[in-house]
DNA sequence: GTAATTCGTGACCAATCAGTCAATAATGAA
DNA sequence: TTCATTATTGACTGATTGGTCACGAATTAC
């Protein structure tokens, strides 16, 4: 018996996904975020406590929409040397400078706030365990492969050319053959 | 003819740098700046122009000591396996939560400021270089290494376990062997 | 000593920050 | 229809942002 919200709020959260992933935490303000939404300040303060919580709220989507499908793609089936393959490829031929999120997120605010380190360790877990599975447990092999595949996305990151992008996807590639 | 700067700019830098590489650009305020270089603004804004130039200077900085640094290990004496063990050995037993300067800077301000970007660029290829020099000119193998080595910081300053630091160092210097 | 010049301090600026409040609009239950 | 309840809007808050200005202190050239 009350007037129903008028907007989806996981839809907005889509939107503070995008947005928090390409301008950071302290880079994104209120004003930029009713811009992006289409909303008032008010109608997102009643779903969200405040800033952080929808940052927070971005994050946890990001593990859930991203993460997860990392995981499956590395547990998916085929050879594994195929599913690390279509990975690395996928990663050269995105080729955005926005990074990984979750790896964005560790950089700039886990230390600021133990809720997102919490989260970011969380999902960094995640991902180290699909890579682990992929290498047949071998945990430095999937450590490695963790680290080469998140080196690459900061690489993507930093603008560097796709031919360069497309040697490091080899390389790592390799690094499963050892 | 005319008073002295009571201060070493070179000092200041060195405490702008790690008050940047820790917080971020956005994340660091005028305030901070000046509590930890126990300046007044009108002192730091004399040498340089704005928050943006003294960040730029940070960045300039990292790029003359830490990159440096890196390329000259990975150009060093003894055998190529050696000096990258001694890297990656570097990097776990530091295991700090900064991150990458140089990785921070690309993820959180290099598309919001073309000078930034261009900085983060040419580091980013002075690193690879390197790395392609040790790995023999195999342009592969030298990306890939020096993307296991940024994802491996990159998984230091999410705060993962030593343990699992060592065994992506292990993981990563496999590479060098095949 | 004196003039010229730069430095350092603190008050000050408009703009922006995240967040709040009061008033109005819209809805469903009765 | 009426009433209770929630959503939305926009004005407003105090705090903080990066940056400036004016003034007194310090220093060197002469």
């Amino acid at each position: 018996m009350a007037r129903p919200r008028s907007f989806d709020p996981d839809q907005t959260l889509g939107a503070l996904k995008a947005l928090f992933w390409e301008k950071g935490y302290e880079g994104t303000s209120m004003q930029d975020i009713e811009a992006a939404t289409g909303l008032g300040k008010q109608s997102l303060y009643r779903v969200w406590a405040d800033k952080r919580a929808m940052y927070l709220a971005a994050l946890a989507s990001y593990a859930r929409d991203e993460v997860t499908g990392l995981v499956q793609m590395l547990d998916g089936d085929g050879p594994p040397r195929a599913r690390l393959a279509a990975l690395l490829d996928g990663a050269v031929a995105q080729a955005d400078r926005r990074g990984c999120f979750l790896c964005n997120a560790s950089l700039d605010q886990a230390q600021a706030n133990p809720d997102t380190q919490a989260q970011v360790q969380a999902m960094m877990q995640m991902s180290l365990a699909a890579f682990t599975r992929l290498a047949g447990g071998d945990a430095a092999k999937g450590a490695a492969l963790n680290a080469g595949y998140n080196g690459l996305r900061g690489m993507s990151a930093a603008g560097l050319d796709r031919a360069v992008l497309r040697k490091a996807a080899d390389g790592v590639l390799k690094l499963l053959e050892t």
